[in-house]
DNA sequence: TATGAATGAGAATTCATTCAT
DNA sequence: TATGAATGAATTCTCATTCAT
């Protein structure tokens, strides 16, 4: 069907959108594959499907599409998150739960965590120049003080345990054994991905970060 | 003191070593501060105050020499490791000395977490073609199943705890924190690294390890 | 006439190929007078007055121009080629224009024998990695046959002949000559460019593939 | 054996002039492979076993070496065709050896044509700054006046014949053929190098060396 | 909005050559 | 005589970015 009449205004704005989220996509790809040193911005544009020209319209330069890549991927974890409902179960079910979408995302999203790697290879400079930064706050934060507090109330969880810690240990034991994965494996000559290898690692998790939080 | 004689072929072999050595550190430095793709030959050169045609000459190519820069990297963590006695310690001494050690390491090598870094952004590849890869298999793991049997056996820690996974833990722990420091400051705008955030990040994972594997 | 309204996609198109042949005849000259090895991609992007980037946009690689250069090299001797008319003339009278042209051409186009010389020292690699290396053949060798044929069957010529031989030893001729004529003219310590000289060459050659061709 | 008395001056020329043979060698080898500007120093070092500084201590640098090289090309060839005794044979007889020798020492020496062609891309340049070039004036142009001047005076040959001409002409047909073999083995398809095209390239050379100089 | 052509600065790598015994 | 270490100047090739429609 070819087109006889010129694209209306809105019409040219969903275009626009569309070529932008592209973009997007194909950058975070990139930028995930070889990290912001090595990813080229060529290989972008092919990715996409677009015009080189059209990326530095649209983004300006490499260093502002990444940070436009970082701020995309912490609305998507973040959205994830606010969908989790960790209020409805009991306290320790909450935190399996937490341990495990946060296993289950990395492993969805491995660009993820070679996006955050490259972002802190450059001392997060992208983010401390994102008007956004504090909208990445994750909301788990709170919630997981929400958590630790009805735990320790009904006498299940030990108090004094700061929610923010958690939260970091809690990440910090899906992200180590993901993000080097590879150099792992090569070294204790053992495939960590296998199906088998990654239930033995979500129980381990849950036992480590439950273990740790129940009184006894 | 000038010297008034020719060097004796065991000197000049002593000079090649140098400067094999320093090319390694100033190597190790900048891979560490740019990762492999942002890495300068010439700024290593630089750094290393000898010529970057030398580099070559010994290395081959920035590849071969990233490759070499994280065999020495693990040669040397391996070597911290190897003088832990943690077999002389009680069992739950020995865990919180690992911790401790870990942490420590960490923090006093921040180019080790980077270069690890790099190494998974690329597969490991460098270290699959080492035939050196073997030989990087921590100490710790056998230490590590020493100290859970001694613990289990004395009644004192849980059993089935699997010393690969314990020890990915803990690695994961201090890693998470310190390589992704300045991402979480910016997020959470708290300095994580003050001595006081150091002090409590230490002491929570400690809890958690122990609370994890103390039978109660 | 200042240009007072864009080019159209056409005109760019035609920019682009003027571009790509302005590189292609400075990479002859440059390959022709200092062979692959010796060539300079600098200078060939200087002779041409074009960013030296552009070339590695078109052409990918040395390698690759220097097949470029060569597919043109052949192209434009074939084309003369065809337009010799030889049939249109006595047997005996159409090798002596033939022996003439090629005399003629290699004299006009001495770029012709150093690039012939540099493929070959490379084993023709270029020419087998050419997809139209058989597009090169050239069509004198079926006109030659034709021509032997005719003087065979008028009597003037002797039989036997294998139009392939013949067209070597007629390029030989020539060939060795010119392509070391500066060896030649330093060992012999006798000017084989001058007027004289080239036309008792071309007189000899007449002589020898005449001799040789004519029954008696 | 190990060595237990400081060699004697006589021995360590010994030594000197088989390095220096050695060099060239390999030398000869590396400039018939690559041609000047391809040929690599150090893989001239390699070759030769011994130190590339060695290589400058004798022939201070590239161009002077590769002059050397050809010097001993020309030498090579010029003591072989002293052997030849063409003037015990009859005229006719005398230039089929010859021919043939040409061809032969072509086909056992492919390193002389190619050295002879990269000397002449470079416009004979080493030969003119050689002392020596007028001593690589081949004897043969003497043999062939004489034996042209016998086979005129007997019947059997034309007169008229140029003998520098005629040598030049010999060597081209062999050259071209097998210089140029790889180009025109890809262009026509026809592997020129199998042991029955040599013999018929042989036959048919002579029959045009013959077929010209013979008076019917 | 979209694109092919073009570029300057720079990056990895190479190379002939010299140093220091 | 012989050698391993070291170097400065290229050289090929790459990359982010801009031009001109």
């Amino acid at each position: 069907m070819t087109r006889d009449t010129a694209p209306a205004t809105e019409e040219r704005q969903r275009d626009a959108d569309r070529s932008q989220g592209t973009i997007l996509a194909a950058a975070r790809d990139e930028f995930a594959e070889h990290g912001l040193g090595g990813a080229r911005m060529d290989r972008i544009a092919e990715r996409a499907g677009l015009n080189k020209r059209l990326i530095y319209y649209y983004f300006e330069d490499k260093e502002k599409l990444f940070q436009a890549v970082l701020e995309q991927a912490y609305r998507d974890i973040r959205e994830e998150e606010h969908k989790l409902r960790l209020l409805d179960l009991k306290p320790a079910d909450a935190l399996r739960r937490l341990v495990e979408f946060t296993w289950n995302y990395y492993l969805a999203h491995p660009e993820f965590l070679t996006l955050l790697n490259s972002a802190n290879l450059h001392r997060a400079r992208h983010l401390q120049e994102s008007k956004r930064a504090r909208e990445m706050n994750s909301p788990l934060i709170e919630m997981l003080a929400e958590i630790l507090e009805r735990g320790r109330k009904d006498g299940s969880f030990r108090g004094g345990v700061d929610p923010l810690q958690l939260y970091v240990s809690i990440a910090g034991l899906s992200y180590f054994y993901l993000s080097n994965s590879h150099t792992l494996s090569a070294i204790f000559g053992r495939d960590l991905l296998s199906a088998k290898a990654k239930n033995e690692r979500l129980t381990h998790m849950c036992d480590v970060i439950l273990g740790y939080v129940l009184r006894n």
